[in-house]
DNA sequence: TGGGACACCTAGCATGTCTACCTGTTGATA
DNA sequence: TATCAACAGGTAGACATGCTAGGTGTCCCA
């Protein structure tokens, strides 16, 4: 059985600057991280489970995350992560970059650029 | 000596996308899509020679790209690639793909989306 | 009593990009 | 005449990151 090759729903890097954007806005635990980020696309990114978590510890080792246990609306106990000062720096950098690249790629599909190039 | 931790240029995956776009609007040699996607881009996009070659390589071994050696305006021997039928697509595949992520994103960028949700 | 939503987690794999090298030619410049 | 930059192709190995697939347990409702 093939495995299913691997169709990634990501671009590698998206993942640090959607969560650090989504907690720049306020803490959260993460199930809800993926929750908001389903629905703040509208329905057009979803970050599996496995992919999360372990995106949460990295982030927090790096120290840009902060994370500590709390009570949900529901009564339960989450774990709530949110930005740290080093955190927020990163979001800048990430968004920069995020900048940068897209723009690159939206002049290089949109053709601009070929005609003079000729 | 750190060996200077992988700072990304691009994202992973967005590679494919710049390369058959370039070559869907004529055949070109690896040193020449390189030039193509800095220049198209405004310098805003570089690709290191040591991602771009085996990125033909694979590109070509999908399928999607096909490699031909002939002559350059200079006069110089050159490997041309070609769009194959599957390579064109392909970009749409692509095409579609990028499309989707980067308005997810633009959504979450720009906090749309999170007041309804409250 | 069964299932779905909530909430967390890990192991192991596949992928793609990066740095750092290497080869050789041509043309201009010092 | 020697040297250097630009042109043109390439490889090896390390690395980060996301994915699939599995696991734990709780709570609530039908």
């Amino acid at each position: 059985m093939a495995p299913t090759p691997p169709k990634s729903d990501l671009l590698q890097g998206t993942l640090d600057l959607l969560i650090l954007k989504t907690l720049s806005l306020e803490p959260l635990h993460g199930y809800a991280i993926a929750q908001r980020i389903s629905l703040s696309s509208r329905a057009l990114l979803q970050v599996p489970q496995g992919s999360l978590y372990p995106a949460l510890h990295r982030l927090e080792n790096k120290g840009w995350l902060a994370a500590e246990w709390a009570q949900t609306e529901t009564g339960r106990e989450a774990k709530f992560y949110k930005l740290t000062r080093a955190g927020r720096q990163r979001l800048e950098h990430e968004l920069a970059d995020w900048k940068r690249l897209s723009e690159g790629i939206a002049l290089i599909l949109s053709g601009v650029g070929v005609e003079e190039s000729r």
